[in-house]
DNA sequence: GTGAAAGCGCTAACAC
DNA sequence: GTGTTAGCGCTTTCAC
């Protein structure tokens, strides 16, 4: 079953040729007659020789393999990212690790440090660690691994590409929205206090409510704790209280669909009671009931700009400088803040 | 900003032991003497020393790496598999690369072919090429690349484990149940013709009609191109037709989408004139207008038993028997299909 | 134009 | 209990 494996020694054995001059010959070196690598190459597609990996990966410190680190995957904007990351990774000739941290930030701290090996060229990661602890990120950099950050980011790493959409203006210009649809009472539910998009996310929110003379209350801005429970929890206690929010501002779709669930319990007209808008990926917006006014990202293209800037980084670093790269994100408006 | 790299001659020359003893020591030999392990182990912390995986792949054959294929990642089917897959391959120790064919058999042969330089230990796949075109994947096998299909299997790989949910009995009794509902005229839209899952649940249907002494009518098996356009079309012109179906049966939720789409474009009403039923993963299922019925598989246990299987492949060839395992689907009824 | 040899970082068989 | 050595498959000087 196990055939012996294809390598140099093997075809050059066959060819009566030493192993340098066939791997010269395979990769085209114009030190060899175009007679000879004529030989190798028909050989070697005969035999379906395939390069081991390994091998050339410790001669040449080079892997051509990078590594998506993410939050989650529920998400559709993660998914359209990845779907770009891989893309243009493959398409670039890099493979593809994948690692999903469950939004824990100790997981995450691993998987990072375990990346200082070798294992891979460069990191495409969206962080769920909070912006003020990343000794992690701090180890790569010194290893000389780039690192690009998509969505959530750390501004503080200078020399590493960011990848966003406009985050605060979208959220700005979600809320004016939602506050010219009539609403007086926005409430708004982040995804963290601690990472970059929670924060730029929040301001344009509070920025919109200041620029039109609503109050910002505190109490109405609610902060996940990325756990299922506590978050329908929270928000259900938000929208039951007396003198509840008749605007719904979410950072995240999953809040969103929890926030639908929770309107369904209690009898709470969407867009009547309660206008609900969202920071969402999700294919079916437009068919929920009712169907979902969105913030949508470019996130195949914030995946596919990701990866474009870490292999300019891996293989032109001389011309390489760390870019700050946005991409808009569109407004939606569907029957969820109808007036 | 590059540091010197740390690797067991290093520490080796800064411990003034050999490197073998360091290696020993690292791994916990019992030749190492308690002490020489205590200081070797102190130092490597000291230094974040990562041993260089290439290095020990090469000698040793075995990369700690499996590959995912899988045909798309929009369906939440592959989503939920995927995170199956990679939390129980990180929980095993193992690293996961990921490939995204987009329904191209071509670019699977492709990706498979070059599986074989070792880059990988095994593979978990998801085939979008036609069952019967299994050469490329007859060349892993030949090398002793151990494989696990999941979902789109290749029943013909006799030494392979194959993880499936109750593909045949699902749409079997799901199109029992159109028909309990009242419908008489059912279409069935099928992923393809030459891919298990879109045999298998094919056969179910056209058994369940044929049980109720419903004639299966050829016109209203609709077999997609895996083309949005060509399915749109596809579908809404089965769908406009006179003596059009009052029952749709789609295999994957993709279809399903496009069925709500065509609906509200033409005012058909779900599930007054068209009763929808799908198999789907799909979060929003419930929050949809109208909530959609589906047979739902275990997406997760899915992913988690296949790459069991693999690990048990890698680690314990002796005690491995290629397996078939059922992972029974769920049908939820909703009001898509509502009397 | 071709070949010999060193070495990437690591493991393991074999000394001592 | 520790060290020496060969070698995994490949690239890359450097000879010839």
């Amino acid at each position: 079953m196990n055939m012996e494996p294809i390598n140099l020694k093997k075809l050059a054995s066959l060819l009566h040729l030493s192993i340098s001059t066939v791997s010269k010959a395979l990769r085209d070196s114009h030190e060899i007659s175009a007679d000879t690598k004529k030989r190798v190459m028909d050989l070697a597609r005969e035999l379906n020789y395939e390069p081991n990996p390994y091998a050339g990966s410790l001669r040449k410190f080079k892997s051509k393999t990078i590594a998506v680190i993410v939050p989650d995957i529920i998400n559709n904007f993660f998914i359209f990212a990845i779907k770009g990351i891989q893309e243009m990774a493959h398409a670039r000739g890099y493979h593809v690790l994948i690692y999903i941290t469950n939004e824990n930030p100790e997981y995450e701290k691993d998987v990072v440090r375990h990346m200082t090996n070798g294992r891979v060229d460069g990191v495409v990661i969206s962080l769920t660690s909070p912006i003020d602890d990343t000794e992690h990120l701090q180890a790569l950099q010194e290893k000389g691994l780039p690192i690009v950050f998509f969505d959530r980011v750390a501004e503080a790493f200078g020399n590493s590409s960011i990848i966003t959409t406009n985050n605060y203006e979208s959220a700005y210009s979600g809320t004016r929205y939602l506050i010219e649809q009539g609403c007086k009472r926005i409430a708004h539910c982040q995804v963290s206090d601690k990472i970059s998009i929670g924060i730029d996310r929040l301001q344009g929110y509070k920025k919109a409510l200041e620029d039109s003379g609503i109050a910002v209350r505190p109490e109405w801005i609610l902060t996940s704790r990325k756990d299922y429970m506590h978050d329908t929890a929270l928000i259900e206690q938000t929208l039951l209280q007396k003198d509840a929010p008749d605007g719904l501002f979410t950072s995240v779709e999953t809040h969103a669909l929890i926030a639908y669930d929770i309107c369904r319990k209690h009898q709470i007209d969407i867009p009547g009671q309660l206008k609900l808008l969202s920071f969402s990926n999700m294919p079916t917006a437009h068919l929920l009931k009712p169907s979902l006014s969105t913030i949508t990202q470019p996130a195949f293209e914030i995946g596919q700009a990701a990866v474009q800037q870490l292999i300019l980084a891996l293989e032109k670093p001389a011309r390489y400088v760390p870019e700050k790269i946005n991409i808009d994100s569109i407004l939606v408006k569907r029957e969820s803040t109808a007036k």
